[in-house]
DNA sequence: TTGTACGCGTTATCAA
DNA sequence: TTGATAACGCGTACAA
């Protein structure tokens, strides 16, 4: 062991009290004189205590079971890697006595969010990490919570107007801003340039607002020589699988001015790619996410690039984020924004591997 | 705790042995019956016995001495990131009785780098993570460790022929690859690419030899029609600060066949950029690594990407890598890829605030 | 208001 | 070849 580790009896033997005491200054469980109290805790600071927590956890038979609420992952791709990252977590944290009980939600219903927030809520979780994916639904939730002392952890969607303990995410402006580069970047010839929103309510979604406004703004930005000529649009389309979705985005296409590129803003870059191939690299594509599906398109050469929001990460590191609040005391950031990762067909490897 | 967790003393009870006995078996320390053993080998398997590492590290009083030998962080900017990164591993893994000794080395001279592996290897440490930038004068020293059954790791630099317990960094061919298409994307008249070496003694360099063969095939494996007038090269400059670097570099730029890109196969892309200010967005400028003065023409708009090999991670993971073998029993992958982030203008600030 | 003693799961020592 | 038993540092009843 580090030699000098100082531990909680040489604080008491150097405070003339015992063992006992100084647990109680240290967790302020009250009981202890107030002269006392002030002598343990200068001694603590003389000999900068440092708590063992190897040595807490196993002498504290304390568990702390945690909530996780995400949409399904057996229903969205999408949610299969933030699904991963919080288990992976919690085997980590398995040794600490964490548990985990993972509430999945139809994120086609609200009902069914409303439910599985209901069920967490009941369960009287030590922590939660939740994905809030419905805006409204999910304020009188937090509420509640912060009223119990229940931490939790944003992740993936960030919600204004609320204290969490974190958010855990991405910088959704920051993507759209990149998103627009990786379009435009060494093309010169003028034309349109297009953000397409996919079975999306946008009036309920800050996330597709705020990248639409960084899309936007990168193009505003520009010097006017590089402007001129070209639009910015954006598009709503409805699900794939509509009949009118085809019709729709062709018709966009075959416009008089022509696509320079598409910007998806969500993970549904696969649903355009097949409707782009014709025009093989004439018209960039730029979506969200490894999905299968859209890696398919990446390898191809349909997609150009995908950016990839770290979505296992999101998990892992919110439920750690519970962690280091309540076992590990450490300080947790209230934001902490991941890497946007650029990936092209060149550098897909690495991502798909881990 | 997980309320079903299997003790040593469990197995010890349903052996009709002590805990003794059966500490004996599991660590191999011999002294035990045959028949005895199989017994207890039988009802761990039986019960399905995890060890707590929690009561373990803080059972055993061992000490790990851990060493670290790298090009010194002070010497040069590029050695502070892992360093960092080793250094944040060690405090995370104080409390497991990890201590860590860096020994760090001139890059510039030979005889730094053997004195300071001879001072490590003295040490007698119980794991090692180096960066062996010089290739033959590793070897010897590989082969001790061997011999004396010392784990090592080695990161940022690899180097066949050995058996490292893991190689922790970036896929150099790979980047060439990458950083081909990051010159070319978009990029539709003729011209030349150029890879430039600068200050690189390339012949005992694995390294910078892959880089280079990534970005020679990335132009290779273009459909025709793309590389038609299109020239690639590689150039050996000489160290920035020698009065040869800035004649040789402009007489480059002022042939015939005009440079379209340039791919810098180190760190030092900031020492080509100020020659390329005057060719504004004409010439693209790709190179490695989140330098402060790479930052600078990055913001700037004279760098175009720089190609991210995170290096705090794979100091950090480096040390991991001994920490999981050595005390965690974890099993350690044997190479380790870290992703090769795309760095832009645009994302930068993700990279630069962790 | 304070102190004592036992338990957490494992390792390590020493006697049998 | 075995089995008790004292550490490891801390939490926590319970007694004083």
């Amino acid at each position: 062991m580090s030699k000098n580790a100082v531990r909680i009896k040489d604080i008491a033997a150097k405070a003339n009290v015992s063992v006992g005491t100084v647990d109680r200054v240290l967790h302020n469980r009250g009981r202890v004189a107030e002269d006392v109290r002030q002598k343990v805790l200068l001694m603590m600071q003389e000999l900068e205590y440092e708590p063992n927590m190897i040595a807490r956890t196993l002498g504290s038979n304390r568990t702390y079971q945690l909530a996780a609420v995400q949409p399904s992952h057996t229903l969205d791709p999408y949610w299969q890697a933030p699904w991963e990252g919080i288990n992976k977590a919690a085997r980590e944290l398995q040794q600490y006595g964490v548990t985990l009980r993972v509430y999945p939600y139809d994120m086609s219903r609200v009902d069914s969010f409303r439910e599985q927030m209901e069920l967490a809520t009941q369960a009287q979780p030590d922590g939660i990490v939740i994905a809030p994916l419905f805006y409204r639904e999910s304020l009188p939730f937090f509420e509640r919570w912060q009223h119990a002392k229940i931490p939790y952890v944003l992740f993936n969607t960030y919600i204004t107007e609320i204290n969490p303990l974190s958010y855990v995410g991405q910088d959704s402006y920051q993507s759209g801003f990149l998103a627009g580069k990786l379009l435009q970047f060494g093309q010169t010839q003028p034309g349109t340039y297009l953000i397409a929103h996919i079975a999306e309510d946008i009036a309920n979604s800050v996330h597709v607002t705020q990248k639409e406004q960084g899309f936007r703004d990168y193009f505003a930005q520009l010097p006017a020589s590089q402007t001129a000529g070209i639009t910015v649009r954006s598009i709503d389309l409805p699900y794939p699988t509509e009949p009118a979705f085809a019709g729709r985005l062709t018709g966009l296409l075959a416009q008089n001015q022509p696509v320079r590129g598409i910007f998806v803003s969500t993970s549904r870059a696969y649903a355009i790619a097949p409707y782009l191939q014709p025009y093989a690299a004439a018209i960039r594509l730029v979506g969200y996410d490894l999905l299968e599906e859209n890696i398919h398109y990446l390898q191809e050469g349909t997609i150009d690039f995908l950016i990839n929001q770290n979505p296992k990460e999101q998990g892992y590191y919110g439920l750690y984020a519970l962690a280091d609040q309540l076992i590990f005391k450490k300080e947790v950031p209230p934001l902490k924004y991941l890497p946007l990762d650029i990936i092209a067909k060149e550098n897909l490897h690495y991502y798909v591997e881990k």
